[in-house]
DNA sequence: CATGAATGAGCTTTCATTCAT
DNA sequence: TATGAATGAAAGCTCATTCAT
């Protein structure tokens, strides 16, 4: 077998078997010969890229936070509600485009502690209060909405994720304009 | 140790005990001690009351699954949208007054079994569809709202939920006031 | 529930309980609740009748060993070998008359020491050493065979019960017969 | 502990560690951990070479009637019931040799498992009524007796073995003679 | 580096036995 | 006496992790 020349290379495609696998059984029932077997390498390599199993689910933590740090990034320019929609429009495609990814949330919200989810939904949150207070100072905000509505607006968009993790018939990528029709209108002035 | 007169009742405190564990350090990571410990009886005597450990989750989502019917059931008289009002007030209030077993929904949502989570969010949605609906022949709604909306107002709710559930700083029993807002104002003709 | 008068006959009823569900499941398998229910008593009942799990073995045991005893005695008169053909229809007859209890010799067989089913071969051997004996001073003994050859004798007949018990198809009670053909015709001067 | 170059060679070890095992203590009584200590290994380490304990049971089982058919295969040419005293010889020297896979054989017998020990019983007779056969259009056979004396056969060397099993004092090795004297030279013409 | 045999802690589940009623 | 809920010691099996090759 040749050696490896890039550690991190080997490393991604190990981590993006256990996404595969993890999305397909479940983090639980994810033993770590299956995610071997998935990248194609002996159940003992794997613990050349990863400190343990539990690892591995960190690592599609931070994997997952990062999609979700470049989707939050750089939403243009323009008024507030637009750039609102935007970020909406962009997460649902997000999610839509990396369906494994999206599955392994579940288990990530189940897993315990040292996966600060928090964190990820604070910083959600925090853009949106910005968008918020943003669209306020345009005047573009009906009365009595502000930016303690923003955890409405990620509720809104995490609450049909799940829907479609527990259901896969609901046709995600189409949920963008409902919630941006609830979330993004209903709250204009 | 006496002997149990009621077997039923002993089950129901051997359940939530079990709720109560899977609460305090999520599913997977319970054991049948822990449930026994909590429970006050000895590990084999879980076994009299439940076949696994599996089917203590199973039970813990059927006591979920009732809780929620409970609250869909009855919303009174009165216009659609201030029914819809009351619904997600009382979804909150309940998730709010019973937070284990909110918390154990997490392994519900992540429980590779056949627990039929799908089936709770689908009568949960069709509730809230037949509001919908009749508050468009109330022509309460507003242009290009309609019963397709739906999963954004279950969104909406769950989405706080699990926000809460993922950082418990969150308050949500404060949450229904701004979920109408924007769920039920915001879509207000 | 009525008070139980006849202790020692509880305690038989009990016992064909337990021959029959160790004659249909093999001891191993066999579980007290499947006594009791047997014997339509409630389990902890079974433990006024017998000790512990393994008494009801030894207790089967040694209601084998009476039969079998019962079907040593007494042999009337006439020739030796005429005797030893009885002896041979006899136990025969008797396994055929008892399924379960003959069943259940191979638990006996298996189940370690404290069951001396090595002293019911040896009185089975010693029965069948004197017939010979007097055979051979009735001078009906062909040259070549002694006492020595008892255990073939009971080899003959307890090795059919094997094969019997191994394949249910196989007709022991026909197999008397066969039996006496070769040990005793063929001992036959 | 080195890793293991021949899979094969280590799970024969294993096995013959298990039948030592279960001939020392009888198979309900043995445990996984007392086979990996007899193998020098680790409990869990059994499980690499077999897939439950029951599956050391059945490859005690195979290995004992390959043992059987090798003895049962190629008695040479000669007289028929010199053959068949051959096989006599055979099996008991078989038996003597293998004590071990011998004691296993009760627990073979009780085991309510499919192990089809029928089988085995159904081709040692078949041998021996071809002996008969033959034996008789040799014109070497006492009138009365023919191929259906085969269970005798069968059942004398196998009682032998059985006494043998429930009373080790007995020398099974000596008792090769006294079974061809009954079962052989008893049925010759 | 890569491998996969070996390990053994840990877990679920079973069930003989006890004993309060 | 009769009951069966309660017990808890066992035991089978799994699987993350290690490490000799």
């Amino acid at each position: 077998m040749p050696k490896r020349i890039d550690h991190g290379a080997r490393r991604e495609e190990v981590l993006a078997a256990a996404v595969r696998v993890f999305a397909r059984k479940g983090f639980a029932a994810s033993r770590i010969d299956d995610v071997a077997a998935e990248a194609g390498i002996a159940k003992g390599s794997v613990y050349l890229s990863f400190d343990s199993r539990d690892a591995l689910l960190k690592a599609a933590f931070e994997s997952y936070a990062a999609l979700a740090a470049d989707v939050l990034a750089d939403l243009g320019s323009g008024p507030a509600l637009d750039r609102l929609a935007t970020l909406v429009r962009r997460i649902v495609a997000m999610l839509a485009a990396h369906p494994d990814h999206a599955r392994v949330l579940v288990d990530l919200w189940a897993s315990g502690q040292p996966l600060d989810m928090a964190a990820v939904y604070r910083d959600y949150r925090a853009v949106i209060e910005n968008l918020l207070r943003q669209a306020r100072e345009e005047g573009a905000l009906r009365a009595g909405i502000g930016p303690e509505h923003a955890v409405v607006v990620v509720a809104a968009v995490e609450g049909c994720l799940l829907q479609w993790l527990v259901d896969p018939e609901l046709p995600i990528a189409d949920l963008a304009g409902p919630v941006i029709d609830v979330c993004v209108e209903g709250i204009r002035a």
